[in-house]
DNA sequence: GCATTTGTTACACTTAGTGTGTGACAGTTA
DNA sequence: TAACTGTCACACACTAAGTGTAACAAATGC
């Protein structure tokens, strides 16, 4: 039998006399909570197809379980009576995301509320998969001991690695992560989570991020762009990733033939060009922290990708034809609006009327999206 | 508030206490029926997640209806009581699709357990709208007289054309067919018609037709090539249509700039290259029927397009990831072949692993897919 | 202080699926 | 040919979950 984090759960985090987290309509409630902070009761219902009765029903057993926290009651709503704010429970369970890339594992820990508890890294240098993992789970402990977090409300880990999805949990990641190729990663990081571990690709994580915390909260239908080492991406659904034939929706790269491949907007590049120059550039994550446009070689570089770039956007507009494609992962903001000034959709109006485009969304999230993305995915996956 | 055919649908095709045609089970069971023809109830019981009794007691709900036949006892099941076949009743509704194209309206009457029960064809010339939309009436109005259809099972009408989405049901269609771009043609069709219509793009029509009828019946991630006087097409996620932002996922035409654009595999270019080398080949659909690999001209122009033609199996396969891709709309079958066996897909393997790329399939249906899968769209949207 | 408005809560009702048990039937065995 | 066995049909009681009606509670505003 094939591994399923669900099936892993454990029994404190389920509804009574049912083996799921929660149901179709309490999930539906949970997501308008979570997009809307500050509701109260009353203005739910409006928002909900549910009826009135429902929708406290429904909320009272949330509570109960402690899923919900039935706040104040909220002012400034006219006369009636006062309906209470709701919130979500941060208290009910904990997840910890894992972003593993070339070099680095990144670690998160973020409340079922989506507040970031604690963040911090492991450098991977030449340490071996078993030793790098061995340090990722003492980081965790201490986490756990400094934030005083019970392993009970410990719901699960989310781990995204940089590398496309094979089947099941197996993924074929770039040379440096050979060791973490071929091999089902999901039972493994069970063994030493004790936990449920939903896995994917870490451009997935970045997605996941933006669906909760980003573009993705209001726009249903996006591209996400996660600019890296490489770069990858994934497509957004109706609120939902898309994964495709065999889950790796998303894997821009691979439009490319071998010739253009070397001129795709991978940050690689530009920061081997930096380093040729002699600008002070050790690494991506330094390269975002303090850009500047008129470094050396950027201008020429920027250039030399846009053709690459807009093929990108206009075949992501072609096949998917998102209402928006959100600039991610690594890319100093500033080098996406260069990349955003030199765009040229290819379509031609027709009596005047374009066919509508994608717009152009810089995101808001911090460079730590992949792994903030990975730790919200257990929740995403069964609360939202 | 904006047209919806959803809320048009006549009283004798819905629920009791309800304004749907069928529940979510309901329609589990009927897509089963459907993809299993001759199916006994037991075996059904199977296939569903449903128990027995909840299988038993929702299929004499729908034969009560009318919309499921229990047939003969199915023989050769061993011992056990004999479990009827069960039929979807194509008696209980029938639908009718239109495909409309710069020179040609295709019509086609479908039943409600897919068999085609007419089909017909009215030339555009230089009929206004209007008037063409009078004669395709008359069509319609003649295949019901001879087929002794009465109109209280007619269920409702299925619309294709050839032109992207704009919003609600307005399109935008090449020039020779701008009377019908850019109008809002939803109610107007209702109007004429006098039963719910579902509008669609010319492209995703043949999609549905791929979905209902043809790979996608086993396949449940895909690409559609709409090959024809331009090329569209659409995708399929999950046994689903996927729509995108506007509505134009699978618009595969839009990713070539200017220049590229004259060397995408359209076989309006096809056509006027044979034509020029004095091959006597008069219209797309005569190419179809007759196509000879050896014409004058062929090899050069499958030359010529491969470069394109592989950029855009490539871009799909990164931005969407299918399980397959299927070669369909007026493309012969032979040509199709050519253009497969001229297929290079760009990633590299790694670790001997290479990222496991769409399968090329050539699509089994005929040229009538549009107006076929335009009849089912309504039933698809209800039933299925 | 009272009417108005709106949220809370109780309760009967509806819908839809499940669990149990009995009888029907075909094929096998004695 | 009668008994046995496994599978299916079907009836009935039960459960889960949402709806509709109505009484009651708590604020606002005149």
């Amino acid at each position: 039998m094939p591994y399923s984090p669900n099936t892993l759960i454990e029994q404190q985090f389920l509804r009574a006399n049912d083996d799921a987290v929660a149901s179709a309509n309490e999930r539906s409630l949970l997501r308008l909570i979570w997009r809307h902070p500050g509701l109260s009761r009353s203005e739910l219902t409006g928002l909900s197809d549910l009826t009135q009765q429902s929708v406290h029903r429904i909320l009272d057993t949330l509570a109960e379980r402690g899923i919900v926290l039935l706040g104040e009651p909220k002012p400034g709503l006219g006369s009636g009576q006062p309906s209470p704010m709701l919130q979500i429970n941060g208290g009910h369970a904990y997840a910890c995301g894992l972003s593993v890339t070339s070099d680095v594992i990144d670690i998160c820990i973020v409340d079922l509320s989506g507040k970031t508890l604690a963040e911090s890294s492991v450098l991977l240098w030449d340490r071996g998969m078993r030793k790098s993992l061995e340090l990722v789970y003492q980081e965790l402990i201490g986490h756990q001991q400094r934030l005083g977090l019970s392993k009970e409300r410990f719901f699960g880990v989310g781990f995204g690695i940089a590398g496309f999805h094979l089947d099941g949990t197996r993924y074929n990641a770039s040379l440096p992560l050979h060791e973490w190729s071929l091999i089902e990663l999901g039972p493994l990081l069970y063994q030493l989570f004790g936990k449920p571990v939903w896995t994917m690709n870490g451009a997935k994580a970045g997605t996941i991020a933006e669906i909760m915390f980003g573009a993705g909260r209001h726009i249903k239908h996006l591209a996400y762009l996660s600019f890296n080492y490489g770069f990858g991406g994934g497509l957004i659904s109706d609120g939902e990733l898309l994964l495709g034939g065999n889950g790796n929706a998303g894997e821009f790269s691979q439009m490319y033939d071998h010739e253009e491949n070397l001129r795709r907007p991978a940050l690689q590049y530009l920061l081997e060009r930096l380093q040729r120059n002699g600008v002070n550039v050790p690494s991506i994550s330094y390269m975002r922290k303090h850009f500047d446009r008129n470094w050396q070689g950027v201008e020429e570089w920027v250039d030399e990708v846009t053709p690459a770039y807009n093929r990108l956007v206009n075949a992501i507009w072609a096949v998917y034809d998102p209402q928006a494609i959100v600039f991610g992962g690594q890319m100093p903001p500033d080098l996406a609006q260069m990349l955003i000034d030199r765009t040229e959709f290819f379509g031609r109006p027709r009596y005047g009327a374009s066919r509508p485009h994608p717009k152009l969304i810089i995101s808001e999230l911090g460079s730590d999206a992949a792994a903030m993305g990975a730790a919200v995915r257990p929740f995403q996956a069964c609360f939202y």
